[in-house]
DNA sequence: TGAGCGTATTATGTATACATTGTGAGGATG
DNA sequence: CATCCTCACAATGTATACATAATACGCTCA
């Protein structure tokens, strides 16, 4: 593996969970040191974060691990239905029945909310899911913007919590998703997945409510 | 003006007015000298130009030029659709209405077809529009997927012609799009988009239809 | 004669030295 | 006392030398 990847995966990874809070100054030469690589490498992967959005430019000469707060998970949903709209209408049109098919039953038999196990499969399924989506829709910039908005929510998951009762559901809506798919309904693809995204979002901005809450009323009785 | 930057715009030019043309392999040190800085920079241009999409990995050593053909186009104007969309859609809803209106006027007094200073000025003028919907989207996700579907458009608009007919049609259409903002009506700027797309489109593909019928008639008398 | 392997070549990948420039601290001046 | 200028420092930007690995060529063997 290259070193730049390994650079840029162990930042990338670190920015996803959180270890580099928003607002952390990265220089080449210091992150070059911590990680392990010569700055040359470093520098490249600093550079393709920053082109991702997760490190932002602050003034010429001092880059910034981006913030991220509810209204960019708001954009960054409207974006998302943008393209997943687009790219569930185009698999419905294209893509190959048999294995949507396949992807709705197995969404149907999916039970994330059973263990920490299960959900790990589910989310799994989820990212397979994503890609025959992809592959069916066939269009190399849908997929490559899809690839960037992605990389942004994970950053949105981590500041929510999934429960079961929103589990089950995602299971439901996801499978109706891939029932459209399968039945070449572009249109019901479509507008499923705006559902989806919708109570997708409601759910992690929920979410969010529910921890600024909590951590409030922590203060509140330290 | 930094070496990297003088090297990705001297290349990006390059690669969307076809001075280098897809296929062509495109090594550092080659590139590098041929511009004339050093490898470090040119690298990182280079890097910057994969990120884009304009220059693909053939092999694990070997970069190219980026393929550009009609399923390209078609492709492109998908995600450029997607993304318009929702961009006026939110400009609608969110966008200043005075300087919209404004926009409106002026492309309704755009006379694109009366000569090359007056169509140079139209083009200023839709880039000005962009702007100005991006600015009022205010979705940062958006507006930089955006950016690279335009960087592969100015690929498009080169292998096509536009004609009068067309000029005089995409006025009436951005003015459309532009009242329809201005007004706050965010389902007609939607589909406004949807049609001005779609006609762009038709003509780009017929464009070089008609292109390739003149250059085969041109090789039959050759 | 063709296919497969080994080696030479040449490209990329990395490290580091050097150049350049933004930034901040300190002092001088109004 | 505040503000502006200057200088020093530290970071980025660039060049280049070195390490590494992929590719292509030629040789050998079947």
């Amino acid at each position: 593996m290259r070193a730049s990847d390994r650079a840029y995966a162990t930042l990338l990874e670190e920015i996803q969970l959180g270890a580099l809070a928003p607002g952390t100054v990265v220089g080449e030469a210091a992150q070059a040191e911590r990680i392990g690589v010569s700055r040359t490498p470093m520098r490249e992967a600093i550079g393709r974060l920053v082109a991702d959005g997760l490190i932002t430019q602050l003034s010429p000469r001092v880059l910034a691990v981006s913030g991220f707060d509810a209204d960019d998970i708001r954009d960054l949903f409207a974006a998302r239905r943008a393209l997943e709209e687009a790219s569930a209408r185009l698999a419905a049109r294209r893509g190959d029945r048999a294995s949507f098919a396949a992807l709705a039953a197995a969404f149907s038999a999916a039970r994330p909310e059973t263990g920490e196990a299960s959900a790990d499969a589910y989310y799994a399924l989820i990212q397979r899911f994503d890609a025959e989506v992809d592959a069916a829709a066939d269009n190399a910039y849908l997929t490559q913007a899809l690839r960037t908005i992605r990389t942004h929510l994970v950053r949105a998951r981590r500041l929510a919590r999934d429960h079961p009762d929103r589990l089950r559901a995602s299971v439901a809506e996801h499978a109706l998703i891939a029932d459209a798919i399968a039945s070449g309904d572009a249109e019901l693809a479509a507008h499923a997945t705006h559902v989806h995204l919708h109570h997708a979002l409601a759910a992690i901005l929920d979410s969010i409510d529910h921890q600024a809450d909590r951590s409030a009323s922590q203060k509140g009785t330290a």
